[in-house]
DNA sequence: AATAGTTTTGCAACACTGTTGCTTTTTCTT
DNA sequence: AAGAAAAAGCAACAGTGTTGCAAAACTATT
């Protein structure tokens, strides 16, 4: 029954886990899907309302775990302190990432967007300080709600 | 026995209250003495710690709300999903919060500052994207630690 | 200084989020 | 198909934050 229903993209998400050398099951599956089939970020609440009540909460946590390790999806920072997760679209690879992008949240449908076009600017700290990482996070309309 | 062992600051903890029309209560005072002691931001824990064991958990919730409502306190968006508070030295007031500087968590001893002085840059964003707020979270080492 | 009215606090109970250890089930390799 | 390895499910737990309510503290007034 399941080769009958399977859609094109299942073949996509097969071998996007295989290439992480990661064992192919259910829950990733569908997880890795919800992901590719929208163009925003996803919570752990987003995603286990997504799946129905098919999978446990523990397994949706270390599958996310999993996936961030792996260099497939990143964390976000956000504002009210929720954790929200997107697909890595750059050469991102086990426990290397480089999101140079910044971070969009609409104030109106309450979406996140990663703008993997628009870079981090570099900002110019006091004498002293010297910078790792920066992390920008703009709050607005965006452009399906405008 | 206040009179005898109160120091100088106790005046500007409560005058700053007063100010902001709430009461004098020691659990205000201990709160907001802590942030104007020291540079950086303080979370929910740093204060429940560094307060003793003399105040309830839920008091030193509804304290932070309070302070963040009234202006005086701003929270800080951190990548690790932790919420900080640090004061606000521009003229914040009762629900208007202005503080368009950025923000510093040092790699090494785990601060978080609010670099006053760095105004937050101006983002180029995609057709059809309009910013409302810009959050910028630097993370590196700070000038004590470098 | 005592009183009355109002605000704040402490307590208990609860919801939500995330973690860990262990057993069962599924997946992978041969 | 069978055995080894990995993942999922389950239960129990810790941490964080919230709410309702009664007791205590604070403020304004006499
Ligand atoms: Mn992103
Ligand atoms: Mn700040
Ligand atoms: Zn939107
Ligand atoms: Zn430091």
């Amino acid at each position: 029954m399941h080769k009958q229903t399977t859609h094109h993209h299942i073949h996509t998400v097969d071998s996007l886990l295989k290439k992480n050398q990661l064992s192919v099951t259910a829950g990733r599956k569908k997880i890795l899907q919800l992901f590719l089939d929208q163009p925003g970020a996803l919570s752990h609440g987003d995603i286990e309302k997504s799946a129905g009540e098919k999978f446990d909460r523990v397994t949706v946590y270390r599958t996310l775990q999993t996936f961030v390790d792996k260099g497939i999806i990143h964390t976000i920072p956000t504002a009210d302190n929720s954790v929200r997760y997107a697909l890595c679209k750059d050469d991102c690879s086990e426990g290397h990432h480089h999101d140079h992008h910044i971070h969009f949240v609409c104030n109106h449908c309450h979406q996140t967007f990663c703008l993997d076009d628009v870079v981090t600017p570099a900002i110019k700290l006091p004498r002293g300080y010297s910078a790792d990482q920066v992390e920008v996070v703009v709050e607005g309309i965006c452009r399906n709600c405008s």
